[in-house]
DNA sequence: TTATTAAATTATAATTGTTATAAATAGTTT
DNA sequence: AAACTATTTATAACAATTATAATTTAATAA
């Protein structure tokens, strides 16, 4: 139920140090529903952290990301975003304003069974985005 | 069948000039069987273009991309490797080499629909990427 | 063919996201 | 408390990409 507790115990688990910069980053990953990046992240807190370095916020966001917490979503042109992992779930993606919206599917295993088996990869995992137009952005055009 | 003048037929139509540089990029592209990077690309043509800017290169691959010759595949931490776009497929990469290998697979318009429906987007299109071992990088890791 | 004109190229500088480095600081363990 | 290690900070470096302004060139019509 409690995440930023939870997070916290998979830290204290493998071995990774709690900080205060490292408690508030989570304590932000999860609270916003959004996805932020890594300088949205340092933004937010400067007020809380005005020392906080730029690097801390990246070196911080790879442990997460090492230690399964976070996930980084990367797309072309601008920055990474990051994503507090909580369930399996896609993104979808609007093309005009950059909202991103979650959403849930079933895992795409045969997707993965067949590249597997025709490639002859030993598969991981995958990655999937949707790309369209949002329901606010949809209604602009129209005008 | 012939991709080369396919593709200059499309940048007739639409109006882009066929420039030297344009038609060594795209022949390049076709022929490669990889997916490069624009530095590859620049890489590859200073032989037949001494002269050749980079900033040309990324433009051209900006003007394909717009009158969608070509896709722009964005991983997170390189460069962007670029695929002259032939029939709908993915692409299946090796985490530890990154070769990236074509894997031909039904599109998926049961995820778009589903997407669509559940977020209120119109949904244009979708990206997916498959990470795992190679083959060659599985045998090694063995011994 | 040549003259015209808008588009493309070039060279360069600037920008941006991210990482590396080294010194300072703060937890942990003995 | 001392010693050790991880973390943070400040800063510099880097690499990919884009912006700019001057120059050149492709397409087109006289």
């Amino acid at each position: 139920m409690n995440q930023l507790k939870e997070a916290l115990d998979t830290l204290k688990e493998t071995g990774v140090r709690i900080t205060p910069q490292r408690h508030a980053i989570l304590e932000y990953l999860i609270n916003s529903m959004s996805h932020p990046t890594a300088d949205e992240i340092y933004k937010a807190l400067e007020g809380k952290f005005p020392n906080m370095s730029v690097a801390t916020v990246y070196n911080n966001l790879r442990v997460f990301r090492e230690v399964g917490l976070v996930k980084e979503l990367t797309f072309g042109d601008a920055s990474s975003r990051f994503d507090f992992v909580t369930s399996h779930h896609y993104h979808v993606i609007c093309e005009h304003c950059g909202k991103i919206v979650d959403f849930h599917y079933p895992g795409l295993d045969e997707v993965e069974d067949l590249a597997s088996h025709v490639t002859g990869f030993k598969v991981d995992n995958h990655r999937m985005e949707i790309y369209g137009t949002c329901p606010d952005c949809s209604g602009k055009e129209v005008h």
